[in-house]
RNA sequence: AGGCGCGUAGCUCAGUUGGUUAGAGCGCUUCCUUGACAUGGAAGAGGUCGUUCGUUGGUUCGAAUCCAAUCGUGCCUACCA
């Protein structure tokens, strides 16, 4: 399960990257035979969405009060409808294998039934309430928000100093505030009773200044003695410090603000219909005239915005409705407790473990949650009103009418206008996508309902722990009483090349399409300045841009995006998205193709010894050393690959893969075989080309989860030339290690030969020989062993003949180790440069010595360290000072 | 203020329970169009070996890895009117 994108517009980089990994874990899960269902959908998006039709209409001088409440809403189900096509048409780009016909959206009939169902149980329960609160509110939108959509900025601000004298004309006490204009709604000022500075005043009254009203002094210890002046002026209706002192105290509140943030007439005549910064102006201006103001200090403060409109949010005193978060359920706890218990005992587990500090933390200082929303857009609220203002919350009018029927209430029903929080709905998603009802007969019949919830894994960003994650543990573990999913796993958000988060106003976005198909750079510009929030950005945009990509994008294909985003996937990390890496992976894409054209270009009509051997005779097949090495290698790479997905460790599932593939199969396994089928016998290229084929396919499948295209096309030709049946590599098993066919003495003895072939290289490229020109290799060591690697050597080293004796020549010729043997091209060299090169070699394992004695000379490593390690450092100083004599010794000859 | 990360090659990042010469990709240098692949191949330089993994201490026979402190940096949460 993953978040369903919202219905705001287009997939960007971060659903890219969250699908990849949603789909490669499918693709896995699936193909170990495992039931597996990724839960496709979208999200409504309440608020974003409103603003997203709102500003089309607004494009064309239409407000939504113009169109009223349900033509307004056909347009945005208008809009879901393009935006939802868009995203899936999206998603299946990127290769995504949901199962499509499960497909929901959060406003779909099943999933409403599911909130009002919900929703009516809360509120039986005790655990829905509506009253009239202190809640954030965002005048642009004209509605409340939650907490979490708030965001609190540090921004430069003042300090105001203003002078309140005492009624009896004593003195006066100076109060400090960031927002002198809510001193029209001031009901106290309060000071700490401790306060020697000002307790003698406590019980006093104030005048307030520009206003005809006297209000008293209060003591209360939430007041910092150190801060401003001591003294702080009370206004509950307009901080929700203040309303927490106004509840203790027993104040009254005084509002003095309209919904859309102007000056309200329980204010002095002078400031009604002032909006709220203009108010704020004359306050100060009036107080300064008629000498209250002492002093203005320049101050930082965090300035609480709202997340979607960027305007000043508004503690403002308001009918809502809440879900109680930590107030006791039926089952005699609140919804936190058993939000926090299930990842306490382990019955949910975040990866990386860490995350599971951010959720506690957040769940331990949780406050109710404000869930209805002044909007049109969202599913509106189950309550109806009575004239007289009773509230029948209720599964529709009917049932309401029955309710008020029963209270004795015959008059008509008025439906609550409010909406629900988005989040709402998405914190249900778990089971109300699988079609739960809430009546158990019907819910037990429900397969997918039983199989599915809960899921084994929840993917997403860091930061929807809160929105999300905790909301949909709290509702699904009390509603349905089983936790939603077993594993959460959180990655980090996607940042540009320099790190900087992506958004549109910065003009930084990526669209996952357009590394997929490329795109020219004007249409790229185009793009990024289109539809701004700020126009004005569109210059500075366009000049980055074609800085930025000054040939626009290349084509990079779905597979080399999903694997750059597979490779990059860190825990604890975010990602700096960087498009030279996912050039590398289109580059390895290629490789795959291009190994696999080798490996048709070998096998295509050929015996490649896929029958039973059984059925044959004797010898009908003869696999190598080499052979046996690959195949070794391809074991030990499942299992890695198997354990990394375990870990969800796609960085290292993604580099075991390109490591397997590029540096052991295409470097070297292609060149053994190259030997293999020019020289081989008939059963050895009947071994060579099983080999070759059988290796191939398994890397298909094992790539699989993370490249389904081009593994799925090559796959459609090699899979059947392999052996294997079926319509798609999709539902072929993944590969499985097989312990069994490990082979240390293969890998060994590859092992040495690939130190030969280096060595020889080396030599060559040390003494500048074209690697074209082919030379003749002298070799000294174990005749036997060494013949079998001569033919292997002579091709992949570009050897013209190899002899092998018992001991090197004298000659002025260059010489290298590998492993107990010693080789000498049979070329004409610079004498002074051999020596030196020689000499720097000698030096190095000089050094080395040095280390492995002064090791092994310390009495305590020989005691105290294992006696393995101990002998592993024998062992190299050993070999290093076999190495060294021999080295010295063909200095020697060279120096005479 | 609290919490969580990060700091390793020019760049982007790996480095699993402490143990050979700290790795990869990209970039860089030299050479090569050889029959899968120039979106490629081969060889190399590059981490200031003794003082290598931000710095300094500590634990240990042994530290990039464990502990403490510290610096830099990023994010999250809560905030003082």
């Amino acid at each position: 399960m993953l978040p369903p994108p919202n219905v705001t517009g287009t997939l960007h980089m971060g659903h890219g990257f969250n699908q990849t990994i949603m789909d490669a874990l499918t693709r896995y899960h699936r193909m170990l035979g495992e039931n597996t269902l990724w839960q496709p959908g979208t999200d409504h998006a309440g608020i974003a969405t409103q603003i997203v039709v709102e500003r089309q209409l607004d494009a064309q001088g239409i407000s939504r009060h113009d169109l009223g409440r349900e033509k307004f809403l056909e347009k945005v189900w208008e809009w879901k409808e393009y935006s939802g096509g868009t995203i899936t048409k999206q998603m299946r780009r990127l290769g995504t294998s949901p199962d499509w016909t499960r497909e929901r959206f959060t406003m779909d009939e099943g999933l409403s039934h599911t909130v009002t169902e919900t929703f009516v149980r809360l509120y039986r329960e005790g655990l829905i309430y509506r009253g009239k609160r202190l809640v954030n509110w965002d005048p642009k939108l004209g509605t409340a928000v939650s907490d979490l959509e708030v965001i609190s900025e540090e921004e430069d601000g003042f300090l105001w100093h203003i002078s309140y004298p005492l009624a009896d004309g004593s003195a006066s006490l100076v109060v400090a505030t960031t927002r002198p204009e809510t001193m029209l709604g001031d009901v106290a000022v309060m000071v700490h009773p401790e306060d020697d500075r000002y307790r003698h005043l406590i019980g006093k009254q104030v005048k307030l200044p520009l206003c005809d009203r006297e209000i008293p002094i209060i003591a209360d210890d939430y007041v910092d003695r150190e801060f401003g002046t001591g003294v702080v002026k009370v206004t509950p209706a307009h901080d929700f410090n203040d309303y927490a002192v106004g509840q203790r105290h027993g104040l009254t509140m005084i509002s003095i603000l309209t919904l859309d943030g102007h000056i309200n007439d329980a204010a002095p005549k002078a400031y009604q219909g002032l909006e709220r910064f203009a108010a704020r102006k004359q306050v100060v201006a009036d107080l300064d005239a008629q000498g209250f103001l002492v002093k203005v200090e320049k101050h930082k403060l965090k300035v609480p915005r709202g997340d979607r409109t960027g305007v000043v949010i508004e503690p403002m005193l308001t009918d809502q409705w809440f879900v109680a978060m930590s107030k006791p359920g039926h089952d005699g706890k609140s919804i936190t407790q058993k939000a926090l218990e299930v990842v306490a005992n382990g019955e949910i587990k975040f990866h990386p473990e860490n995350w599971v500090n951010t959720y506690n933390q957040w769940l331990n200082n949780i406050q109710d949650w404000c869930i209805s929303r002044q909007l049109w857009w969202g599913h509106q609220i189950p309550a109806w009103y009575s004239d007289d203002g009773r509230v029948y919350v209720a599964h529709d009018l009917q049932e309401a009418q029955k309710l008020a029927e029963q209270d004795g209430y015959r008059g008509a029903l008025n439906r609550d206008a409010d909406v629900l929080d988005t989040w709402y709905s998405s914190a249900l998603w778990p089971f109300s996508t699988l079609d739960w009802t809430g009546d158990e007969a019907q819910d037990a019949k429900n397969q997918a309902l039983q199989q599915y919830l809960p899921s084994s894994v929840l993917v997403t960003g860091f930061d929807i722990i809160f929105f999300w994650v905790a909301r949909m543990v709290m509702m699904t573990k009390h509603i349905t009483g089983k936790i939603p999913f077993k594993d959460v796993y959180v990655h980090g958000l996607i940042r540009d090349a320099e790190g900087q988060k992506m958004s549109k106003s910065k003009g930084n976005v990526l669209d996952p399409i357009d590394l997929i198909d490329g795109i020219e750079l004007d249409a790229l510009v185009a793009k990024r300045t289109t539809g701004l929030m700020n126009p004005k950005q569109a210059e500075s945009i366009e000049k980055k841009t074609r800085k930025e990509y000054p040939n626009g994008i290349p084509a990079f294909g779905t597979d080399a995006l999903r694997f750059t985003f597979a490779s990059l996937a860190s825990p604890g990390r975010d990602i700096k998205f960087d498009m030279q890496r996912c050039e590398g992976y289109r580059n390895f894409c290629n490789k795959i193709w291009n190994a696999t054209r080798f490996v048709l270009m070998n096998t295509e009509g050929q015996d490649c010894g896929l029958l039973e051997c059984s059925t044959q005779a004797e010898g009908y097949l003869k696999f190598s050393q080499a052979d046996r090495w690959i195949v070794s290698l391809l074991q030990k790479t499942e299992a890695d690959v198997a354990r990394a997905f375990q870990d969800y460790r796609f960085d290292m599932v993604a580099q075991s893969i390109y490591q397997f593939v590029w540096d052991e199969y295409c470097d070297w396994y292609l060149e053994f075989a190259k030997v293999q089928l020019q020289l081989g016998s008939d059963a050895e290229k009947r071994a060579t080309r099983r080999t070759l084929l059988r290796v191939l396919e398994t890397i298909l499948r094992l790539a699989h989860p993370i490249m389904p295209f081009i593994t799925e096309e090559i796959w459609q030709t090699i899979g059947p030339m392999s052996g294997r049946q079926g319509e798609t590599i999709m539902m072929q098993a993944y590969p499985q290690s097989q312990p069994n066919k490990i082979d240390e003495a293969a890998e060994n003895w590859v092992a040495t030969l690939r130190e030969i072939v280096v060595a020889c290289r080396s030599l060559r490229s040390g003494m500048g020989i074209s690697p074209a020109e082919k030379v003749p290799l002298i070799i000294a060591g174990d005749a036997t062993r060494l013949s079998h690697y001569t033919a292997y050597m002579q091709s992949l080293a570009k050897l013209a003949k190899v002899e092998i004796v018992s001991d090197l020549p004298e000659a002025d010729a260059p010489v290298a180790l590998a492993g107990d043997f010693k080789l000498m091209l049979q070329i004409e060299i610079d004498v002074d440069a051999e020596k030196a090169r020689l000499s720097k070699e000698i030096e190095r394992l000089q050094g080395e010595i040095t280390k492995a004695q002064a090791k092994l000379g310390n009495e305590s490593f020989v005691a105290r360290a294992p006696a393995q390690v101990v002998e592993q450092e024998k062992g190299r100083l050993a070999t290093f000072s076999a190495d060294l004599q021999k080295l010295e010794a063909q200095l020697q000859k060279l120096a005479r």
